[in-house]
RNA sequence: GCGGGUAUGGUGUAGGGGUUAACACGUCUGGUUGUGGCCCAGAAGAUCGUGGGUUCAAAUCCCACUACUCGCCCCA
């Protein structure tokens, strides 16, 4: 057995846990519509190039170890996509989407892949919901995308949802902020942990994310990044708060919030719900108005976010929230072969065809009832029709219900009429 | 890449050197001729993760490896 196993990171979705799957998505795409978002399906694979572009140069060895890249016979290098938007925003691009009305709002579902050490909720294999705005900085778009995450884990049930929301300003504000940052963090050089001294080497807007003891208390005093904002990013990040604000929805300004990305601009916000330990973000966006360039297009400003399918199936499990069975068949045909079960196959097939999910009895050779009505009961079946040599001869059927009442002869030619009347 | 934990039938567990590895759930069959759930009886199903070592004897002790799992780093 040891060797019969699926490969690391990669999970197989049980029958059981597809509900969930099942019912997220259907609740998602239904939520997209009606913002006026239209599903597309990008590739799974992509030249490496447009990855190593979008991500940015920073965490460019990083991030070849964890994408899964293929080199091609012909010298090209492929990769497995390690996210959406990239490949969205190329799509985009190469579909002459600009020319359509702006702006394009699109969502899709499906796998990325990321070689990382597997973990609780975290896959190598992983699938996300994404959706994006394309052609758009009014900072409404920026409300849409966050509402339309929010109200998804709200359809779904979910309790205890908090909004963090920053901005991470723009090609011009930034920069001035990060050395602000730095030079206040070398000035308390002597605080910080091991780790935040290598952060802050490489990459210092990650050091507001460190958990390490104490750090509350001195980033307290650090420099926010909402006192450096140029005026185009104030204004953005303005009007988004005073849009949320119009819809009473609730938020928190969360200064050390940022992505690890350098696409992003402006707008970054993630989804927090309660009772899912250390991972509390269901959900991450923002704005990334330079991406588009950065990958060799024209400029293109977009927002969006992506969720973990897998994510959200755990955070429901540990709310208690049980997602809606799926319709099984609830009638079930049973005999005792031969000519009776040549009758049995032929009426099982009527009845799928009037649109009666039905469930047929296998057997090679004649089985018995008991075990026929043991299958039945398994299965949550509510009416069970035996076709013995008796019906058969005088073209009836006995129909015996499992929930308590009567068993009653119906005739062949009357079942589908009695059983949709009675029985649904 | 770094650390912790765990590996016994399909699932969950018990057993801690000595003849047929136990229990529960699940699966299958039967409990008088063609009738479920409860109950009863029975059956199938495990070379105790892999390889080595110690021993007269290893599922049990030792070592290594592998896998799984949790956390750290990092997170698109």
């Amino acid at each position: 057995m040891a060797n019969i196993q699926r490969a690391k990171g990669m999970q197989d979705v049980l029958p059981e846990d597809r509900n969930y799957w099942d019912w997220i998505i259907q609740t998602a795409a239904d939520l997209a519509r009606r913002y006026g978002f239209r599903r597309i399906d990008v590739p799974i694979i992509e030249y490496t190039d447009l990855f190593a572009r979008g991500m940015g140069t920073a965490s460019d060895v990083f991030v070849q170890k964890e994408m899964y890249t293929i080199a091609e016979p012909d010298g090209s290098s492929i990769t497995l996509r390690p996210e959406y938007t990239a490949g969205l925003v190329r799509a985009y691009i190469q579909n002459g989407m600009g020319s359509w009305p702006q702006p394009v709002k699109l969502f899709t579902f499906g796998p990325i892949f990321r070689r990382e050490r597997p973990q609780a909720g975290r896959y190598r294999q992983h699938s996300q919901f994404d959706v994006e705005i394309l052609g758009e900085t009014d900072p409404a778009a920026d409300l849409e995308i966050m509402m339309l995450a929010m109200n998804l884990y709200r359809s779904l049930g979910y309790k205890g949802l908090t909004f963090q929301l920053n901005s991470t300003g723009c090609p011009v504000c930034k920069p001035a902020y990060i050395n602000a940052l730095k030079a206040f963090l070398a000035d308390h050089g002597d605080k910080l942990a091991p780790i935040d001294k290598e952060r802050l080497a490489k990459n210092p807007l990650r050091v507001l994310d460190s958990k390490e003891k104490g750090m509350d208390d001195l980033l307290a005093d650090a420099p926010h990044i909402a006192d450096h904002l140029c005026e185009d990013c104030e204004s953005h990040f303005a009007d988004l708060r005073d849009l949320l604000d119009a819809l009473d929805q609730s938020y928190s300004i969360n200064f050390r919030l940022v992505r690890g990305i350098d696409y992003y601009t402006k707008t970054v916000f993630e989804v927090w719900a309660e009772g899912i330990g250390a991972q509390a973000a269901v959900c991450g966006g923002g704005r990334y108005d330079g991406l588009a360039e950065a990958i060799g297009g024209p400029s293109v400003p977009g927002v969006g976010f992506g969720s973990g399918i897998e994510r959200i199936v755990l955070g429901l499990k540990e709310q208690g929230i049980e997602p809606p069975q799926p319709d099984a068949p609830t009638v079930m045909v049973a005999h005792f072969g031969g000519v009776t079960k040549t009758a049995a196959v032929k009426l099982a097939f009527q009845l799928r065809q009037a649109g009666i999910g039905t469930r047929l009895a296998f057997a090679r050779t004649r089985r018995s009832l008991k075990s026929q009505m043991r299958e039945a009961n398994k299965h949550a079946i509510h009416t069970v029709i035996i076709l013995g040599e008796s019906e058969v001869e005088e073209g009836m059927a006995a129909v015996r219900p499992l929930d308590g009442g009567e068993q009653v002869r119906i005739p062949l030619a009357k079942l589908v009429e009695w059983l949709s009347e009675t029985r649904d």
